[in-house]
DNA sequence: ATTAAGATAGTAATCAGTCACTATCCTATC
DNA sequence: GATAGGATAGTGACTGATTACTATCTTAAT
């Protein structure tokens, strides 16, 4: 591999300076992107210079610790998927089309930053520190709690069944995610994230289903 | 921290020597444990000599490579289970008892081998040697095809649905396992890996059933 | 006495983070 | 409007720690 310059990637401004704000945004961006092809672990700070056209040193001047930025990642994350998941609820007629409508606008959202899920369900970052596990804790049990909370409005109108446990339900959910991304890592983009995800969401839509009325979509 | 020595871990005999054929096992068998506390790149081969009272260098006596560790380490994996898997398919009387049985024994093996999940549904490992990534796409497909074969059974006997798409409901039976597992890790112990799983299964199992004969367990 | 497991002491590479300095931008002053 | 000068983004060389892996010597076990 050649010493990387800042003019290799022709994309970027040859010497452009940028602002500390727009920086650090990009910093983000980046980060996630590169965490995407290899895992969040693989990813050092020297990556991020040069896919950026940067020096390594430059990185620090905008945050003090890589962990830092695997910080301000999570958080990008989280606003994101708060405001998929709001936008997605908000255009449902009742509780089990939310689910339907956030599911896959959630994959959407996967498919178009595959950095979220390496970042997130990654077990490194969990260990390491406290900050970070507690971040990745509250995103989680955010996420969680809107669909527990979805579920139990679809107890209370009559759509799921009245003995669902909703927390269970809520986890399944995530792990029904967890399996359509590892299958999607596993054989590459062969398998369309979309499309394995329409086959496998009625069944889950089966197990929460109340049987009364099962004329409803 | 003090310098680590050989004799640092007092339940360890002071100087007594193994075989080459012991150590291998018991240097794949500290590594899975490792793994479980922190991830697998977390664990360095410092880690696994001060783990068994040896110095690193020995670690290469017997493995040519780090990554041959983590090669044995998921063909030990994939032994165990399948053997688990397969004991809990021999005692069911029908497909869907199987998959219950399946499930459950699955979880009980994560739970005595808590770094199976972190090594076969590692991100990293994946990315790295071709033949790792090789024996986890193995690992995983071959399971994943076990159940879904369960699944075929079942459609034919009239346990599940006849429109069910097994391999899409296999993909589900993955998930709900690692989304169990996210979980656990999440949360500490605090959350037993079997409580959670107890109340999950029916919901899955609610999904696949056929509506027909619901008095059957 | 032979042999193989382990100890000791390395190596080269890689990593996050530092630091003195430079290039560029912004703006107050003329 | 031109420009001097302060502010700051970025450079390049560096450090110390850590890593997988190796060469050579020691010693326990047969």
């Amino acid at each position: 591999m050649p010493k990387n310059t800042p003019t290799d990637n022709a994309d970027i401004p040859r010497k452009r300076r940028k602002g500390a704000e727009e920086r650090q945004e990009e910093i983000v961006q980046v980060a996630i992107e590169l965490a995407a092809k290899s895992g969040v672990d693989a990813v050092t700070t020297q990556d991020m210079a040069n896919a950026m056209g940067l020096t390594q040193g430059a990185i620090f001047r905008h945050f003090p610790t890589k962990d830092e930025i695997w910080l301000a990642a999570i958080r990008w994350i989280r606003i994101g998927l708060l405001s998929v998941v709001e936008t997605a609820a908000a255009r449902s007629e009742n509780p089990l089309e939310a689910l339907e409508n956030i599911f896959f606008a959630h994959l959407s959202f996967i498919s178009r930053h595959p950095g979220f899920p390496r970042i997130v369900f990654s077990d490194q970052l969990l260990r390491r520190d406290t900050r970070l596990k507690q971040l990745i804790q509250e995103v989680i049990t955010g996420y969680e709690g809107k669909i527990a909370a979805i579920l139990t409005q679809a107890k209370a109108t009559g759509f799921a069944r009245p003995d669902l446990d909703e927390s269970s339900a809520a986890t399944l959910f995530i792990g029904m995610i967890q399996g359509l991304v590892l299958q999607w890592n596993l054989f590459g983009s062969q398998r369309a994230l979309p499309e394995a995800a329409k086959k496998v969401f009625p069944i889950y839509l089966d197990g929460i289903r109340s049987r009364n009325n099962e004329e409803q979509v």
